[in-house]
RNA sequence: GGGAGCAUAGCUCAGUUGGUUCAGAGCGUCUGCCUUACAAGCAGAGGGUCGGGGGUUCGACUCCCUCUGCUCCCACCA
């Protein structure tokens, strides 16, 4: 059949993964032999691909791809994050846009159009996963809302509860007014933001909450929040303002009075040295109130709008309130100036909305035991980083955790487990019918329609820090005296987690603590951290730069083992990713090279009678050497998580030393049969280089690997060994490279006279050279080599060097003898300046008494291998010249 | 404000205890080729004072100090 030119991924891609689901080779149940095991870090379960996951994925492929092919039992687990925030606000949006605001359903309802909107866009991703070629073990996908996983989540609330490590109390929390609900401290990011800074006048209260003509200033960059203010404060030691101890003033347009106070936290040097205390909308202000006794008032609502309390601009959002009541304090004779001003305002992650300091109620997890371990963990390699330098930050972390904040004001997600009662008490319990029962030991005479549960969820990290451990046994969290199932024990702790630096601290961090307190281990071995992903002038991918290409159209452009190979190409550990599509096309221009390679073999007929040419044995002799060289410098690669470095490796091996020299060297001439040695060789290495490259490029290795024999139903390449590294002889490699320099050398020179390679050449070279190449060199080069200690006339020809022989090649009337003259003459003053830096370091006693003697012996190598190129080139001159 | 990291060819990056002829790779560039696997290809070539300065050493891309320029993380200066 003839083969088209191009290789056409789109006819292979979704029949192979077909096959490979048929035949269930993705599935894993333990057996004896050694696990490797990955866990997926869980994307949102209403998510779309992106590049970042097609990076993350790719690695996490190739990791378990390997290992498969070493013969492990390789088992990927795949699932889906709940993702609180983002999927509840995907649903309130969805439900907006259809005229349904969230506060009129109740949470029931609410809860029956989150999981419609679940079962229609849950999954998407994971199929997407399916066309790049992940070899996830399906029948084992989890969602971490599964009800056993909510579970396992439930019992761990509980049990950290009653070991005393999850509290309620009043904090200032970071509230979210988009999201409408407190987020942690990791999910606020700090940005710095052009704002104003308003400088307000304040006057003095004569004391019966009337204005005198006296007046302070005070800076602010939120007057909208000045009716909630509870004090003035100022440094005692400012003597600026002594005159004002003791004073009151009147917040403007209410003209409430408020008391000066005085407290150290205030920066004389800042702003005009006077503070405004606002304690319900700051958090330093808070602690300041708590200092002092200042009351709270909090005038912002869930919502980010101005409350009654305020009692004027009731209802406007705080940004609208900002900017009207300007005017007004303007129009009041309040405002002093306005001054452009960047300071740092925290944004919520999650919804990107200002985050708006709050007081409320939450639950939290105490962190310092945990983080402890946890660190240890690291510390002590039971874990380790790649690369290390991530060592450094997140220790950082560690040592300055806060409590976790872990309620979120939410219906999309695991409901925290404790129940009211009447008079206030509650209780914690895995079920109601635990609860009811736990409260009346409280008061026997509660019932079950007394008891009413908390209203918040828990963050989605509470159940994401499990995941390693509840997709295998669901019972386990919570419960650390519990057996571990048969699955869990033999699957955990898992080998490698491939994932972003982004969520080492609220993810990798806190698997690692749940780990060790509910499995005594950690939860995997290796965490490699990938880049992040961004465009090629280094801005990262985002919707609103439109700089974010859909992976499953470059798939679907260029196959999924292009887009594979591109992304994994300028992929190394801990550095970020500049994606450019030319990686994707260097992708399917390997593809082709492969594709054609077999294309050039599969041609090959034998011709029984046919012995094999020399050329071909030495290079089937050399080729088996430089696989097995290549097989133990991928093997090394593969070890310390340099992946990219291995696939250059291997891409190298293919392209230059199996197609550019290989195959053009055992290539049979037109219209000739091969003979069978070396076809049977040929076949060989075309299926090991098959094997080496399939767990990056699965695909098409699984095509060729079909094509290329009769295969029974139900064989893979997957489940093939990778070819393992057997001893190598360096001295033919190093043989065979210098002739293909050689070969370069006559190719140059053909080059430059302008001779067609069709025209066969007289190649000499001096006695010393080894013989055995030699037949490459006449084949690829077109040379009839004689070896001799003597090359005749060397005026007519030009000669050239590799490493340190000298080849010559005759060429009667071709020669330009004063370029060639020039040439020599540049070669001989190259050589000599370099042999005085040699000699100048031989004739230093301290370096050969100092240096290592091999080092030593390298030197007078040099000046030997110099003193011969000089000599030689010398001799070329002096027959040039006709000396 | 605190901490960490980076700076090597036009671009993206390797360079693994300071020592092989070590200054590298891929891509791009230039030159010549539609050669009977592949022009998404073949052959050949050029290209860098290893950010600046100083120091340690027989020897520094590699270790130390300093300057400059980027990046990231953490952080409550209104």
């Amino acid at each position: 059949m003839e083969l088209s030119a191009k290789y056409n991924p789109s006819a292979t891609e979704d029949k192979w993964y077909a096959y490979w689901l048929e035949h269930k080779f993705f599935h894993s149940e333990p057996d004896e032999r050694e696990p490797y095991t990955i866990v997926i870090p869980p994307p949102n379960v209403t998510g779309i691909l992106h590049m970042g996951h097609v990076l993350n994925n790719t690695l996490n492929d190739v990791l378990i791809r390997k290992a498969r092919m070493d013969g492990k039992n390789a088992c990927w687990i795949p699932g889906t994050d709940h993702a609180s925030i983002a999927t509840e606000n995907k649903v309130v949006a969805k439900l907006k846009s259809e005229g349904i605001e969230k506060e009129s359903l109740t949470r029931g309802e609410f809860l029956k159009y989150a999981w419609e909107w679940k079962e229609k866009h849950g999954g998407i991703i994971l199929s997407q996963l399916r066309k790049l070629g992940a070899s996830c073990d399906w029948d084992r996908t989890k969602f971490t809302m599964d009800p056993d996983m909510s579970e396992a989540v439930i019992n761990t609330f509980v049990y950290f509860y009653r070991k005393g490590y999850i509290y309620r109390g009043i904090r200032m929390v970071n509230w979210d007014p988009v999201g409408h609900t407190a987020v942690s401290d990791e999910e606020v990011i700090h940005r710095d933001t052009v704002s104003k800074f308003y400088h307000l006048r304040y006057f003095i209260s004569d004391g019966n909450g009337n204005p005198t003509d006296k007046y302070i200033i005070i800076a602010t960059t939120r007057p909208e929040t000045i009716m909630a203010d509870a004090a003035i404060c100022i440094n005692p030691e400012d003597e600026r303002y002594h005159w004002l101890k003791g004073k009151k003033v009147l917040i403007p347009l209410i003209n409430k009075e408020i008391p000066v106070i005085e407290d150290s936290y205030v920066e004389m040097g800042f702003g005009t040295g006077c503070l405004k205390v606002t304690p319900a909308h700051d958090v330093n202000d808070y602690e300041i109130g708590l200092r002092h006794n200042l009351p709270v008032l909090d005038i912002i609502d869930d919502h980010g709008r101005l409350n009654e309390k305020a009692l004027i601009l009731v209802g406007e959002d705080r940004f609208d309130a900002r900017h009207k009541i300007e005017g007004m304090l303007r129009e009041a004779g309040n405002l002093e100036k306005v001054e452009d001003y960047t300071s740092p305002v925290g944004y919520s992650e999650r919804t990107n909305a200002v985050i708006e300091p709050r007081l409320s109620m939450q639950w939290f997890l105490k962190m310092d035991d945990l983080a402890r371990e946890a660190l240890e963990s690291v510390e002590s390699g039971k874990v380790k980083l790649i690369p290390d330098k991530y060592r450094n930050t997140y220790r950082h972390w560690m040592e300055n955790v806060r409590d976790w904040c872990i309620s979120r004001q939410l219906w999309w997600g695991q409901r925290i487990p404790a129940y009211y009662l009447p008079d206030g008490s509650f209780v914690v319990e895995p079920t109601p019918e635990a609860a009811l029962e736990a409260a009346r030991k409280i008061n026997p005479a509660v019932t079950a329609e007394d008891l009413r549960q908390d209203e918040d969820v828990l963050d989605t990290w509470f159940s994401s820090w499990l995941w390693p451990i509840s997709v295998f046994d669901p019972e386990m969290p919570g419960h650390p005296d519990h057996k571990p199932g048969k699955d869990l024990a033999y699957y955990y702790p898992t080998s490698d987690l491939v994932t972003g630096p982004d969520i080492l601290f609220f993810w990798v961090a806190r698997m690692i603590m749940a780990g060790n307190e509910f499995m005594h281990d950690v939860p995997f071995r290796n965490v490699y951290l990938t880049g992040i992903v961004r465009d090629k002038l280094g801005r990262k991918m985002s919707k609103t730069l439109g700089n974010s290409p859909d992976p499953l159209d470059l798939i679907a452009k260029y196959g999924a083992d292009a887009v594979r190979l591109g992304m994994l190409l300028c992929s190394s550990a801990g550095n970020d990713i500049l994606y450019d599509e030319a990686q994707i096309e260097q992708g399917r221009n390997f593809c082709n090279k492969i594709w054609n390679a077999y294309r050039l073999i599969s041609g090959w007929k034998t011709d029984g009678d046919a012995v094999q040419p020399e050329a071909s044995a030495v290079a089937v002799k050399w080729f088996r050497n430089k696989l097995h060289e290549t097989v133990a410098l991928v093997e090394d690669h593969f070890s310390k998580f340099r992946i990219s470095d291995a696939l250059m490796a291997i891409y190298k091996l293919f392209w230059d030393d199996f197609c550019s020299w290989y195959l053009e060297a055992v290539k049979p001439a037109y219209n000739t049969g091969i003979d069978r040695k070396t076809l049977e060789a040929s076949e060989e290495f075309f299926e090991a280089l098959l094997k080496m490259i399939h767990p990056v490029m699965p695909f098409i290795t699984e095509e060729l690997w079909h094509a290329m024999a009769d295969r029974q139903e139900g064989e893979t390449i997957m489940l093939q060994r990778y070819p393992s590294a057997g001893a190598y002889d360096s001295v033919l490699i190093e043989n065979f490279g210098n002739a293909c320099e050689a070969i370069a050398g006559v190719r140059n020179i053909r080059q430059q006279k302008n001779i067609s390679l069709k025209e066969t050449l007289e190649l000499k070279v001096r006695t010393g050279f080894p013989t055995e190449v030699l037949p490459v060199i006449e084949k690829l080069a077109n040379v009839k080599v004689t070896v001799t200690d003597s090359f005749g006339d060397t005026a007519s020809g030009v000669s050239f060097m590799v490493k340190t022989s000298e080849f010559f090649v005759p060429l009667a009337g071709m020669v330009d003898t004063a370029e060639e003259i020039a040439r020599l003459e540049a070669v001989i003053a190259y050589q000599e300046k370099f042999l005085e830096t040699v000699r100048k370091k031989l004739s230093n006693e301290k370096f050969v008494n100092s240096a290592p003697e091999k080092v030593v012996a390298m030197e007078r190598k040099k000046e030997a291998d110099s003193l011969a190129k000089i000599a030689a080139a010398e001799a070329s001159l002096k027959a040039l010249k006709g000396e």
